[in-house]
DNA sequence: CCGCGTTCCTAACACATGTAAATTCCGCAA
DNA sequence: TTGCGGAATTTACATGTGTTAGGAACGCGG
């Protein structure tokens, strides 16, 4: 069932019957279905849990004082929310639903133990978090100096790169499960400029967006406007630990 | 001599003598020292070892195809760059000094064997490295969310409290020693804007700004005004882990 | 099929911030 | 002291993006 989180982590190693098997496990923990604008957490919780999504869009998110909404990153399926977040006290933001979402509490316990008894899974798990640090930071870069139509054309790539690592492209096409509103609080433009941009990325052929339904015809294209380079994603380790042993266990 | 990491790491938890003496010898592993604008690392070099500032500030930095540079993150002294890095096969980022820097280059080895016997030093690590990651996501919403003057400002008051952290304020003063356009690379704001905005934050007397020496009045004032909370920086750790043998230790 | 709420889209206008170019200031080395 | 180079500052002007407001399209429940 955690078959996104598998495929995201086999994109850095492979990982062995036991290995998957144990993450089934953990995945069965404690799961939970919520519904769009549902908080998983909120800012000031104790975080208990390590959130694994297994369905669905979420993201982390800050509110300020005076209603302005910042989307700090978004969670697809298959990912985790901070593996070692029970060494803080409280919760620093929230991490909200944007489509209905289903996923699982995995106790700190239950981390322990696997991670002690799968050292390919702690190594995985090591690189998953590294990457998302990588993709944080970069969210910086994209804030900080890309153009309107930059950093949506940016965002997107991202996305879809993501998605085709967790299994959940059909070609060139994925979902688009979030509103415009949405797009303009994780790149802080307006919604009218999101929209504004999204015409003229549609209009240059980049993109084809129709409902919830993204197509990018040509992604080479769309990441040379962006400049957008796949590195810090770090999916070029596929293969990387493979030896006779690991063949002969899958 | 890693005085600083050791003062930031007690913010979170009390180490021992050992723990300390344990810090001392990682520290003395292979220092060296840089002059401003030089790297200690560049975007596709192989992260061989684990950097720890000593003295000076430094910056991690991307810089986009055309010339455009956003510093993603500032690195003070006591600052730790990336306890796992080596997970990755290469950098996606630069690292490079904004003063003369005076840094150590810890290996994998020495990191593994200090960390399995120093538990105590583990777990602060692990504070450390969330404390970066949420500080991270702070510049998120600050690029994101604020105006140019609360961007600023919330930057000075994160930049004086981390300094505080390390021992490096002097009452309600501490050194800035980066320039304009350095700060208007980290905040995505041209070095003109940034003039207007200091002027504009003189003007209101929320901060006294001579040569590389900032002052904060009123501290609180300046969090008010830039929509700051240090909730982030995970502070409220202090003695949460004392117990008689720390004491006896120390 | 209707009606209602949400999302999408468009327009006009305001304003925060960027760009380009000069000038002044300042620290430092000769 | 002088001269130099980088940094800070200022000005005038351009423009990207925000704001406000409203209408159109869409999806969903009754």
């Amino acid at each position: 069932m955690p078959r996104h989180l598998i495929s995201k982590l086999e994109q850095f190693t492979r990982l062995s019957v036991a290995d998957k098997q144990a993450l089934e496990t953990v995945a069965g923990e404690k799961r939970r279905r919520i519904g769009p604008r549902e908080d998983i957490i909120r800012e000031g919780d104790d975080p208990a849990y390590v959130n694994l999504i297994l369905e669905g869009w979420a993201c982390r998110y800050k509110q300020l004082e005076d209603g302005r909404r910042q989307i700090i990153s978004f969670f697809l399926p298959g990912d985790l929310c901070d593996t070692h977040i029970y060494v803080l006290r409280e919760m620093d933001h929230s991490i909200g639903a944007l489509t209905p979402v289903t996923f699982a509490e995995i106790s700190r316990e239950t981390l322990t133990r696997v991670t002690a008894e799968h050292s390919r899974i702690t190594q995985a798990l090591w690189w998953d978090t590294l990457v998302t640090a990588a993709i944080q930071r970069e969210w910086t870069v994209n804030l900080g100096q890309r153009s309107a139509a930059e950093r949506l054309g940016h965002l997107l790539c991202e996305l879809f790169i993501r998605l085709r690592g967790v299994g959940l492209t059909d070609g060139n096409s994925c979902v688009l499960p979030v509103t415009q509103a949405d797009l303009g609080d994780a790149m802080g433009l307006s919604n009218v400029h999101i929209n504004r941009t999204l015409q003229e990325l549609r209009g240059t052929g980049l993109i084809v967006l129709k409902g919830r339904q993204l197509t990018i015809p040509n992604l080479a294209a769309l990441q040379a406007a962006s400049l957008f380079s796949p590195n810090y994603l770090h999916l070029d380790h596929v293969g990387r630990h493979l030896d006779a042993n690991d063949l002969s266990e899958t």
